[in-house]
RNA sequence: GGGUUCUUAGCUCAGUUGGUUAGAGUGUCUGCUUGACGUGCAGAAGGUCACAGGUUCGAAUCCUGUAGAACCCACCA
């Protein structure tokens, strides 16, 4: 083996020059690409595919890292990985966006037609749909490109239109004239999940609604609370509670509906609360969810008053007619105030319903809609879930996905937009006959088409299964194995997918859900473009690195819990790279000049060899049993602290002697062993920090052309390295130099200034003593049981020996003292609290007996500890 | 109204079935041109584990309650 000829190693690693140059590499060489192998087990993921106009954000930055960690991490394990890319076409997202395109060149969609209309949301497909794609690329993302699917592709279109005839044909899809949340701004229909509701604060209006009798006489007013005057238009009742003594008398007479003068009758119903408002309650069933089923129970009249975009219609009297909903509020109100029929307008907090992609309060509309009933669809995939066939992780979230599968109402899945899957019904011109296959009629003149889309959701809920097109490839990588994905989408897609893969495919999508972290800004924020709190993740990884920006985000996001992201973090993993750089210039460069030769890698071992061999097999194990639990982050600290401390604060420095010795034999061995553990550690960070541990991994010796680290196997855990002595070994010694070193601190001794060290305790082994006297920076070191200390000298003790360093002329006893009684006073603390625990009786009898022993071991060493302290400190005087 | 999660060092967070001296990063302070790295090295200071009860020989950890925060669902005219 030879280590590459480098005339320079730059002294800070620098992502920019590297990152694009080996991802590049991978495309070209085919790195990520997986073909069916049944000679293979394959680890598939699908990802969730971004909003095909969208942009990279920083929560796809986290969702898909998360991903690549594990498509890497398991290919190299030796699974055939296949992570598969996609875009979703986003219906109302999408259409929303071409038509303020179109608007503002003049056009609407209604003037040029559907079809011209689908081509400018194609166009706009293909100019935007690339953008998130590059960037992924640009994160590392290690996606069979090659299977990169799209929602509206020929293939999948198929799919989603054949799984509507099936559902329909089973009777769980029917339409419907019902009740819908009616979005104003894209003039469609949308479901109950793209309702958010925001707490405003509004106002209670307090109208008086004059009652007559039954010549039209006014003999009395009721006064009525609402907080939507406007629509007293469609009002058609006025009911209060059976119950209410105050208004038993009302019941059946009849009220004259104010600028309307329309007689609404007064009903009873339970729906009406006596304690709220003036306990009589306006009824309105065509624009209110619960009027509407009020007025279905007493037969009342439906008045739809609205357009499709909220504008009032001829159901309304002549002056308030075309009107935006807002305007028509006040006119009515400035009305009611006219009429002396406004009684109070008081303040309000209440909470109203938005349009999720709209972003204006949604309408409750009738219309006609399709709907797919849920019941049967939830059932099962709600077992599945509860039987852990699936595992959600972190698994709380399984008693949110119970309590809306408990409750999940019929999914409205028709939308009155044109980009998307067109539903696949036809009526007949003439008779009205219904008629939905996969294959259009085929008189189909006198056939007219569904206008409607489907919901996007109800084409992406086939992703995990319909993105392998061929039988034989959804055979071998269906069920899928683990899906990301962020929590706010577990009903939207997660629930819907897991129905439609045990309706379809009779089996789980996959197996575990990820559900990642949100990030916040640093105040506990949502990031949001208002807030202008987003960071572009572009030009954090243009700052600091794709690397950086992907262990950060690893580093500091717990599972289950909420991110708290700045772009400052990401030093974290910007330094963590310099580091990893930096501990393999210094091994190249150190190389450069000798032979390197694996031969003698078992020459001239010592005890720091077998300790970081040691810490190296535990950190895999640990490793291991981290991603399996997908405790990522704990899976990131593992990495960071083998690295950092063990590999680089420690072994490293303890192999120095060895690295600059004359002895050619001896430098050579020890640092092939150095590179190769170096190389098997940057096999481990890969997955996490792809395009350093290629830069460096690539450094390392001359390799084949397509050679790739993602190619190499991760490294065995090999139980037979993990040793016990060493580790107990290298722990004195660092124990040992940590006492020397807090004396020198302490003491204000320069580390330029080298010292005299005796220990009283243990003989030392020449490496120990070769060790301590290099890393304490120590002239002469002498151990034995019969050291006597010094004079004038500073004292510590570490694992039970004494250690003294002669400090004549040098040592301030003040000083000295005061760290003794320091020391001191922490012994007594615990010792008391020990002594405490064992001279409990319950303690002695109940405890677990090597709990009990342990307390005793820690005792009496502290009770040595101390009484050494206590000569240490009666010497001093 | 129902539910979920959370409250540990100045800040951000670990702390696995209750049992070592409650840890890390960052920030702060001190020292360091030590032949990889100042994006670094060494050292130090800093915590009544939100509060109150309870269970237990023993609680940051389990239970109950209180206060506070975030989110989800339902929804109030």
């Amino acid at each position: 083996m030879a280590v590459k000829n480098l005339s320079e190693i730059p002294k800070a690693y620098n992502p920019a020059e590297v990152e694009d140059k080996w991802y590049t590499y991978w495309e070209e060489n085919d790195t990520f690409h997986s073909e069916r192998d049944d000679g293979k087990e394959p680890f598939t993921i699908v990802i969730p595919p971004p909003n095909v106009t969208g942009m990279l954000h920083m929560g796809h930055i986290l969702n898909n890292t998360l991903q690549d960690i594990y498509i890497r991490y398991k290919k190299m394990l030796g699974y055939n990985a296949c992570w598969v890319p996609g875009t979703d076409h986003a219906s109302i997202a999408t259409e929303s966006k071409v038509i303020a395109y179109l608007k503002e060149k003049g056009i609407n969609k209604f003037d040029i037609g559907r079809e011209e209309f689908l081509k400018h949301c194609w166009e706009w497909t293909d100019k935007y749909g690339g953008i998130i794609i590059k960037q992924l690329r640009k994160l590392g993302t290690s996606c069979d490109w090659q299977r990169q699917r799209f929602t509206m592709d020929d293939h999948y279109y198929q799919k989603v239109i054949e799984a509507f005839v099936k559902l329909y044909k089973e009777g769980l899809i029917y339409r419907g004239y019902r009740m819908v949340n009616w979005c104003p701004a894209s003039k469609s229909a949308i479901s109950d999940e793209e309702v958010i509701y925001k707490t405003i604060q509004g106002k209670l209006w307090h109208l008086k609604y004059p009652v007559i009798d039954e010549q039209g006489k006014i003999i009395d007013h009721v006064v009525v609370a609402t907080t939507r005057p406007e629509t007293m238009l469609g009002d058609t009742a006025v009911a209060v509670n059976p119950n209410d003594e105050r208004y038993k008398a009302l019941i059946g007479k009849t009220v004259l509906l104010p600028l309307c003068e329309r007689e609404i009758p007064v009903v009873a119903d339970d729906y009406v609360d006596i304690e709220f408002g003036t306990g009589v309650v306006k009824i309105t069933p065509a624009h209110d969810v619960n009027d509407y089923e009020l007025g279905k129970r007493h037969e009342l009249e439906f008045i739809n008053i609205f357009n499709d975009d909220a504008t009032t219609n001829d159901n309304v009297p002549y002056d308030f007619r075309n009107m935006d909903r807002y305007d028509v509020r006040k006119k009515v109100v400035k009305r009611f105030d006219e009429l002396e029929l406004l009684e109070k307008v008081e303040d309000y907090m209440n909470s109203v319903g938005y349009s999720q992609r709209g972003d204006v309060p949604i309408e409750p509309y009738l219309s006609d809609q399709w709907f797919m009933k849920m019941d049967d669809l939830a059932k099962p995939a709600l077992d599945l879930v509860k039987k852990g066939e699936i595992k959600f992780h972190p698994n709380h979230w399984i008693k949110t996905y119970e309590h809306w599968m408990d409750n999940i109402r019929d999914w409205c899945i028709s939308r009155q937009l044109w980009w998307g899957h067109r539903i696949p019904v036809w009526y007949h011109k003439e008779t009205k006959e219904i008629y939905c296959d996969v294959t259009p009629p085929e008189d189909i003149d006198n056939w007219r088409q569904e206008e409607d889309v489907l919901d996007t959701w109800a084409s992406s809920w086939l992703w995990a299964q319909d993105v392998f097109t061929t039988e034989e490839d959804q055979k071998y990588y269906y069920p899928t194995n683990l899906l990301v994905t962020a929590p706010d989408i577990i009903f939207f897609w997660v629930a819907r997918m897991i129905m439609a893969g045990e309706k379809f495919m009779g089996e789980v999508p996959f197996k575990d859900v990820y559900f990642t972290s949100l990030i916040r800004d640093v105040q506990g924020r949502k990031m949001s473009k208002s807030l202008g709190n987003s960071p572009d993740p572009i030009d954090v990884i243009n700052d600091y690195g794709a690397d950086a920006l992907r262990f950060t985000i690893n580093y500091i996001a717990p599972l289950g819990q909420d991110v708290l992201f700045d772009i400052e973090k990401c030093e974290i993993g910007r330094n963590f790279a310099n580091k990893i750089w930096n501990a393999g210039r210094f091994l190249l460069m150190n190389a450069q000049d000798i032979e390197l030769d694996d031969s003698l890698k078992d020459k001239h071992i010592d005890f720091a060899d077998e300790w970081i061999q040691s810490r190296f097999q535990n950190a895999i194990k640990d490793l291991h049993s981290a991603l399996d639990k997908f405790e990522v982050n704990q899976a990131t600290k593992i990495i960071y602290s083998f690295v950092w401390n063990d590999y680089c604060d420690w072994y490293l420095e303890l192999i120095k002697n060895q690295i600059y010795s004359d002895d050619k034999e001896i430098k050579s061995a020890v640092l092939t062993r150095a590179l190769l553990l170096f190389e098997d550690m940057l096999k481990i960070i890969h997955p996490f920090m792809p395009f350093i541990s290629e830069e460096i991994w690539q450094l390392l010796s001359e390799r084949e052309a397509g050679d790739s680290i993602t190619k190499t196997g991760f490294p065995k855990y090999d139980e037979s390295l993990i040793n016990e002595s060493a580790e107990e070994e290298i722990d004195f010694v660092q124990k040992v130099v940590a006492a020397i070193r807090n004396i020198r601190g302490e003491m204000n001794i320069p580390p330029s200034k080298q010292i005299d060290v005796l220990i009283k305790g243990d003989e030392l082994s020449e490496n120990q003593s070769k060790y301590i006297s290099s890393l304490a920076r120590v002239k002469k070191l002498e151990a034995s049981q019969n050291v006597v200390k010094p004079k004038a000298s500073a004292s510590a003790l570490a694992k039970g020996a004494e250690i003294y360093v002669p400090l004549e002329g040098l040592i301030d006893l003040d000083l000295e003292r005061q760290r003794l009684e320091k020391e001191k006073n922490r012994l007594e603390g615990m010792l008391a609290g020990v002594s405490k625990k064992l001279s409990n009786e319950k303690f002695v009898n109940n405890a677990p007996k090597d709990v009990v022993e342990r307390e005793k071991a820690k005792k009496a060493d502290w009770e040595s500890s101390l009484s050494k302290i206590n000569v240490l400190l009666a010497e001093l005087n």
